[in-house]
Order: C-alpha cells, then sequence, then structure tokens
DNA sequence: CGACATGTTGAACCTCATCAACCGACGTGG
DNA sequence: CCACGTCGGTTGATGAGGTTCAACATGTCG
C-alpha cells in the first residue's frame, strides 16, 4: 500500500463514485473523505435516523432505496422525500431531523461522522458548494411535489408518479439510444408508501394503478415491475 | 464621507440589517455588498421573476410578501413558498426559476447584481454558509407543507396556516412579554391567495374561516384583520 | 350610477376515503 | 401435510368532505 494517489481506494470501485457528492472531489480530498468513511448494510424497514432524535453520522446512500417521512398525532403519515443511491443523507451542521429517515429496501451506506465530515466540507470548497446545489436541486423538487399534492388528482398523481420512474429508469438503465424504447422499471414501494407519497389511501392507488393498465399505458407484471410501452402516453397523463 | 469602517452606510437603517443574509457579514463585507446593491419598490400583484425567464438579479426582501407559484396547462395554480422580510430571492449558481416569483403586497427590494453577488458569496465564508443554511431551513419548510397538503383537512389547514402567521407577528409585533397575550395580524393574502397556498378552493376557505370564527377560535376584522384571543385552541386544530 | 373585484353562503355533485370482502403467497405449528 | 394466521394487494358499496355552480352582499372606481 502506498501513500501516493495512485493507491487503491474502495471509492474506486464505488457504483456511485461520480454521481454522489464525492464526484466534487478531488484524488486528494477523495482519499481524505475516504480515510474517515464505513460502510453499512440496513435491511427493508429499518430505521436509519429517527425524528428529532440525535444522530452523529451523515452518509452516502449507495444502493437502495430510503424515505423521508412526517406523522401526525392520529397516525396519517406523509412521505417527504425519497432518496436515491448517489443521494445524500443527514443535514449538515444539525443534529437531528424533523422527520424520520428508513429504507425501504435493503440499502448500503457509505457513512462519515459528522464532525470530521463537516471539517472536510469546510476545507474542501468543491464539496461544500455541492452540497448546497444539491439542497437547492432538493428543495425544486419538493416544491414540484406541492404542486403535485396541491393540485393534481389520483390519475395525475399516479402517472407523475410513474413516469418521475421511468425517467429513472431510462437515465441509469440502458443509455444513449434515442429511438422511443419500452421503458421497464421495478417500483420500489409498496402500495401503501405509494400511497403515503401521494397522499392518497391505498385503495385509490390500487384502483388507480388497475385503471392505467386498463387503458393500456402501462403493464403491472407480478405486482410490482411496470412495463411503459409509451411514455408520452403517460406523460400526457401528469397535467402538466 | 470617509472610506473608513466607520462611513454610514444605507444598511445601517434598514429593517432586515439583522435578520437578511447580511447578518452574516464583517462591516468590511457589508460595505462591499452594500456597494453593489440597489433598493427597488414594487406594487402588488407585479411579477419579479417569470418562471423559466432568465433572470439578471438576486434581492434581500426588505418589506412586503412575496409568493412563490406553479401553475399547471389548464390554470390550476399552487403556492409554493411565501417569502417575508428578510428572505432572499432567488436561486446562487442559477439563471432561472422553475417558478414564478410575484408580489402579494406592495414591496421594498434590495437587489445585487448576480454575478457581483455571486463573487461576493464565493470570498466570504459567512455568506455562503448563510445561504447554505437558509436554503436547509426552506426545505424543511417545504416540508412541512408537504405534511399539509398531502394529509390535513381543510380545518386543519385554515388552522395551521394562520397559527404560522400568528408566531410571525408574534416573533417580531410586540417582544417579550410572556403572558398569555392575544394575537392579531393582518393577512397578507386574499381569499384566492390562501386558497392556492393550501390546495382549497376559495369557497372553502372562507367557509373555514367562517366556521373558526363561529367557533371563537378567531375573529375577523374586515376580511383582512385577524385576531387570535387563544393562541393554544388554535394549534390544538391544526393536527400535529 | 353601473361595472367590477372580493368575499360569503347555499345547493348539487363528484372524487376519493372508508369499510368490508376476498384473493394468492408465505410461513408456522400442530 | 394441512389448517391457520398474516401480509400485500384488488375490488365493491357507501358516504363524507370539498369542489363546482350560482346567487348575493359589500366596497371601490370610473
Amino acid at each position: 500500500m502506498g501513500t501516493g494517489p495512485a493507491q487503491q481506494l474502495t471509492c474506486d470501485r464505488c457504483a456511485i463514485r461520480h454521481r454522489a457528492v464525492c464526484a466534487a472531489l478531488s484524488r486528494e480530498e477523495l482519499i481524505a473523505l475516504n480515510a474517515i468513511s464505513s460502510r453499512k448494510r440496513l435491511r427493508a424497514g429499518e430505521t436509519i435516523m429517527w425524528a428529532q432524535e440525535p444522530v452523529d453520522f451523515f452518509a452516502n446512500l449507495i444502493e437502495g432505496v430510503v424515505k423521508l417521512s412526517k406523522s401526525m398525532a392520529d397516525g396519517r403519515e406523509q412521505i417527504v422525500g425519497l432518496m436515491f443511491p448517489g443521494d445524500f443523507l443527514g443535514r449538515p451542521y444539525a443534529r437531528e431531523q424533523p422527520f424520520n429517515v428508513e429504507a425501504v429496501t435493503d440499502v448500503r451506506l457509505c457513512r462519515f461522522p459528522q464532525r470530521a465530515f463537516e471539517d472536510l466540507a469546510h476545507n474542501f470548497e468543491g464539496l461544500s458548494e455541492r452540497l448546497f446545489n444539491d439542497t437547492l436541486d432538493e428543495l425544486d423538487r419538493a416544491r414540484d411535489w406541492l404542486l403535485l399534492l396541491g393540485r393534481k388528482n389520483a390519475q395525475e398523481k399516479l402517472a407523475t408518479f410513474l413516469h418521475l420512474l421511468g425517467r429513472r429508469s431510462q437515465e441509469f438503465g440502458c443509455a444513449h439510444t434515442n429511438q422511443p424504447q419500452v421503458i421497464a422499471f421495478d417500483l420500489p414501494l409498496s402500495r401503501a408508501q405509494i400511497a403515503a407519497y401521494l397522499g392518497l389511501t391505498i385503495e385509490t392507488v390500487s384502483r388507480q394503478l388497475s385503471k392505467l393498465r386498463r387503458a393500456g399505458v402501462i403493464e403491472i407484471v407480478e405486482n410490482r415491475h411496470i412495463v411503459v410501452p409509451r411514455m408520452d402516453a403517460l406523460e400526457a397523463l401528469c397535467g402538466e
């Protein structure tokens, strides 16, 4: 093991090396970040951070899907954010969060102790800038969801959600053939979780999915797998 | 006029000097920011930034209230953010925004050319940190609103909205008497705008306000002025 | 004065929540 | 092995909360 920039890092084989905040780092900075990081696996359903409870780490989501959710005294729940591989978990400069953070699938994290990470962010300009920009993007997405929750009907909500997942799978799965390809992906969420994300009930989600299936806009294979033969038909139902 | 730190700045008499991003600046930094700033007034209803249209300035909101809103092809509108004095307008490092920014009351702004401001933010660590933190707060507020739009009923939505305004007026209006005081404030928004903020219709807003009035939770004076005799009664209706 | 904007209230309607029954898959224990 | 409960999902019947449509009140402005 050398100490020069040519040494091998865990990061070099990391699937999200160029999608997470790490993408903003020089080789030397990456080595420093790597030095304070540790990997951790979690099973679907496990809670990563509790609302209002102190946390002592930040993390990159390497693999899997994570939900951020709030709930009311009587149990009503709303998902206020979905995190995918490459996303950053935790609020810099704070020690707790006003929502629960929970693995919805099996998950792999790359964790950093808070203080050590903040010191790096303080010194590595690219890192703090990147975190800032990610936060601005997140805010934009939250505002899109405000429009969805406040003004869209059940049909439009489902269409928008599926369209979002479809585009995601398009971006990452197969690359750049620009013919009108068939999109297919697995739903990371159960019907109950979809309902909590869209401000609906399980039954309404189920009915709307059936309706989209009967209309030929999507195919549903074994509940969780979705095929979208024509994305533009789906897009037309989003309401924007 | 001297050039030393003792010189008088517009900022020294500014109502938001210690609430806006300016609060993060040293005297010297403030002088530099002041040098690139200019004041501007707008009338209620004027648009400050159009969605998807290039903007060439950022601004501090000195006085008045500003709304951020999105709308759908068929005209449905959702307010995705409300800005009050001290808040920062514009998205750093971007030249356009995915929503309209509009004065809902008469407004005074303190504007900065984008490039010049970004250069300062780049050099003044406190400034960029402050912008980052404001953005994180804004994200938290947006997520609170996701819960409201997705899960609360009309009554809870109105109660939450009034409670929010009540707390604001409490913080800034009269100061620190900690007796259970009577809260009173003016609604900055019309019924139509409240509806657009809460994901409701005008009629529902009007009915719920009347219902709260009949229940003795609020008094309504000439449509726009609200008196809250007992904040805890209002708080109990918010649903959290 | 009439035209218009803003807000309130009533009546009818509709979307979605609620309640309930049912299905298939899965795991467990007698 | 099968009976049983559980879990995730679908579908139907019913009803409530909000939307829609409409009438009306009030205040403002030309």
